[in-house]
DNA sequence: TTCGATGATTCGGC
DNA sequence: GCCGAATCATCGAA
């Protein structure tokens, strides 16, 4: 196309049959994007045999030698290389304008967002345990307790999690190899291309930026659906956690056995409810709400927690009696009767 | 649906 | 920061 408009307007220009030698500007950047650096691919070949390549295909075999001759004219005018630099320069400074305005591209601010969420998340960038390490900060953020349940809860939040990284990455692959062969084969094309047109390396790198941007921005929509997965994910898991769970028998017998055992002093040590939470599958700060709440209640009604005591009581007694049975050390037996919260009256059968 | 039990939260005191 | 006290919110049995 370029070329035809090339002949057009060197086709106004008077026809100089004595030609002189033709030579290219040699400030002609573009050229090394021209297979041969020939002035036949500007206006053909000198052989009118040959008919001026693509522009002029069938003028070897059927143009008038009108128009040979005159394209044989105009390949040997003076005018030529002339002409040849002020459309390059043109080329040039329209190439630089549109760079100009083109190339600022500044990192998309929504772009980057998604990229530190999804990297936050643990969806994006290495996979080192960001599922669960987003499942813990959900778990803490609400207060939440970690126990049989919340095991499960968890592992299934970081199934989920890594469900979505697999997609997220499959379909980046995807995206990533359509790019990379559209890009390719639009490359493939403009070199073909330029055998018949002066196409510039800026060229074909603003046509690949172009596509990589059209690309980017199904990247952009793909990284926006994830996020919203994870956040509906996350959301899901975080009121899962809101909701209150009563903890097991085991863990509220160990909790029971511990106060009963040391209800003169019913205040575990940060070891104790370590060891404590260790045993029940939960966490500290759970074992310190069940002591405050168990304190309280049982002040406020001993009547109510004799019967809870005593068996507790008679149970601490007869594990210690058996430890001290096996260890054969006859000690008394671990429960504390005096000071502190008062202490159940019980009969050796367990009863009041 | 009701109601007691229970885990969690909030607030003030130390 | 821990504790007691009050309160909230949910669970679960009747």
């Amino acid at each position: 196309m370029r070329r035809r408009r090339q002949q057009c307007l060197t086709s106004a220009l008077p026809l100089n049959l004595s030609c002189p030698p033709l030579t290219l500007s040699p400030c002609y950047p573009i050229s090394r994007c021209w297979p041969e650096e020939s002035p036949a691919h500007w206006g053909g070949s000198d052989d009118p045999a040959e008919g001026g390549g693509a522009g002029g295909g069938t003028a070897g075999g059927g143009l008038p030698l009108n128009f040979q001759h005159r394209k044989h004219a105009l390949n040997c005018h003076r005018m030529k290389p002339a002409l040849f630099s002020v459309l390059c320069e043109i080329k040039e400074k329209t190439v630089l304008s549109i760079r100009g305005i083109q190339d600022e591209d500044p990192p998309d601010p929504q772009i980057m967002r998604l990229d530190n969420m999804l990297l936050a998340e643990g969806v994006s960038g290495p996979e080192k345990g960001g599922g669960s390490a987003a499942a813990a900060a959900a778990a803490a953020a609400a207060g939440g307790s970690p126990g049989a349940d919340g095991g499960i809860e968890h592992s299934d939040y970081r199934a989920k999690l890594a469900q979505i990284r697999q997609i997220y990455h499959s379909e980046l692959e995807k995206y990533e190899q359509a790019c990379s062969e559209f890009t390719n084969h639009v490359m493939n094309l403009l070199r073909e291309q330029s055998r018949t047109r002066p196409i510039s390396p800026k060229e074909i790198e603003r046509m690949v930026a172009i596509i990589h941007r059209k690309f980017s921005s199904i990247q952009m929509q793909l990284k926006q659906s994830t996020c919203e997965a994870v956040m509906i994910l996350r959301s899901r898991f975080l009121d899962a956690r809101r909701k209150r769970r009563n903890f097991n028998k085991q863990a509220t017998e160990v909790l029971n056995e511990y106060f009963y055992s040391h209800l003169s002093n019913p205040y575990p040590s940060e070891e104790a409810k370590e060891e404590l939470a260790k045993k029940c599958a939960i966490t500290v700060s759970q074992v310190s709400n069940w002591f405050g709440n168990k304190r309280i209640r049982y002040k406020k009604n001993i009547g109510k927690f004799q019967e809870e005591a005593n068996l507790y009581a008679v149970k601490t007694a007869v594990d210690a009696a058996s430890v001290s049975a096996q260890a054969s050390q006859a000690n008394s037996p671990a429960t504390p009767t005096s000071g502190g919260y008062p202490a159940p009256c019980y009969t050796p059968d367990g009863r009041l």
